[in-house]
DNA sequence: ATTATCATGTAAAAGGTTACATGATTTG
DNA sequence: CAAATCATGTAACCTTTTACATGATAAT
């Protein structure tokens, strides 16, 4: 999937592994992230499917600039899997939700003491979707008025990243009690 | 991770893969499902690791069981896996996310087309975390009541399954409010 | 008759992470 | 002076998925 990650956001203007890896952890890390080491490998391999094309940048003073740029075959493959209907749920992976479900095994304290750790770290998360994503989409918006209906679909994933973010933090709270109450 | 999950249910009873798969489709698939082919690896290298131990029950008219049972240095183990600290938040890929994020490229009938079906699936969803997942735990802790503990953190994920499930639902009428209006 | 359930496994491929390797420039 | 930023890549490993292989019994 990373794949079509990397269409869709080379559809947008050319620009090598580097920023790439910038524009996703600004944007879509809180639903597709990847290391810099899978970015790369990934490119290649789009290029020697002819989805995409490279030209190197030589630059003074710092290692030279590899930009990628999608092709025609690569447009037709990015629409092609934008179109494709999604008929199943997507099965998540959540490590927190399976440790807690085998969790009877530790004591309340430990318990507690994780679920504590997870609540200031979802706090933190919710801040930066509040404030920093925001921010980013409305100043991508102003600066391109070209894509107010791409920033319409950014902000609703951003919404939803907000939405969950808070779910998240009153679950814990009211897991917390519980526990607190009844273990 | 999936190593983790198969102690923790493995310390519950001795099992065979078959059984483990319905275990996890009925508790843990909203945080953590797998393939029957990927339970009955794990297990072999689980075995191999010192941390199971299996054995054949012969059956007449149906292939053998192999059961699965976990050993004392399984059981350090999963104890060692609980105790750890998270002290990351869960990186999640969701696929509809994803694809939403570049949707622009389509027209707003394709766009809402998609999100009508993902609002039907999450609906359905809703309907089972709501009754058979919570009639599951009922059930388990009345035969079994030295399990009250474990239902109780059981119970506790099986409450965000239901609360994020209906939040998706939401934000999906949301924001097929927001695109037929604005889009 | 066909589909679902019970039951176990292997092999190949794809997807993703971790570690290694290099090195200049800028910021604190 | 140390850490972050810019910049690219390879190799080994681990995890997960898909496809293949088999076959009886029970339910619709």
């Amino acid at each position: 999937m990373l794949r079509h990650a990397l269409l869709g956001i080379l559809n947008y203007h050319p620009m090598n592994g580097y920023e790439i890896k910038q524009f996703m952890d600004q944007s879509t890390s809180h639903f597709w992230y990847a290391k810099l080491s899978q970015i790369y490998t990934t490119l290649k391999a789009l290029e020697q499917d002819g989805l995409l094309v490279s030209e190197v940048q030589p630059q003074e003073d710092r290692p030279d600039r590899r930009v990628y740029t999608i092709t025609a075959a690569g447009q037709t493959a990015l629409r092609a899997w934008l179109a494709e209907p999604l008929t199943q749920i997507d099965q998540t992976k959540e490590p927190l939700l399976l440790k807690l479900f085998f969790s009877a095994q530790l004591d309340k304290e430990a318990i507690l003491a994780q679920l504590h750790i997870q609540r200031a770290l979802y706090q933190r998360l919710l801040e930066t979707h509040r404030s920093q994503t925001a921010a980013l989409i409305k100043e991508a918006v102003e600066h391109q008025p070209h894509l107010k209906r791409d920033a319409l679909l950014w902000e609703s994933t951003r919404r939803l990243g907000e939405l969950s973010t808070e779910l998240y933090v009153r679950w814990l709270d009211e897991t917390i009690a519980q526990i607190q109450e009844h273990f």
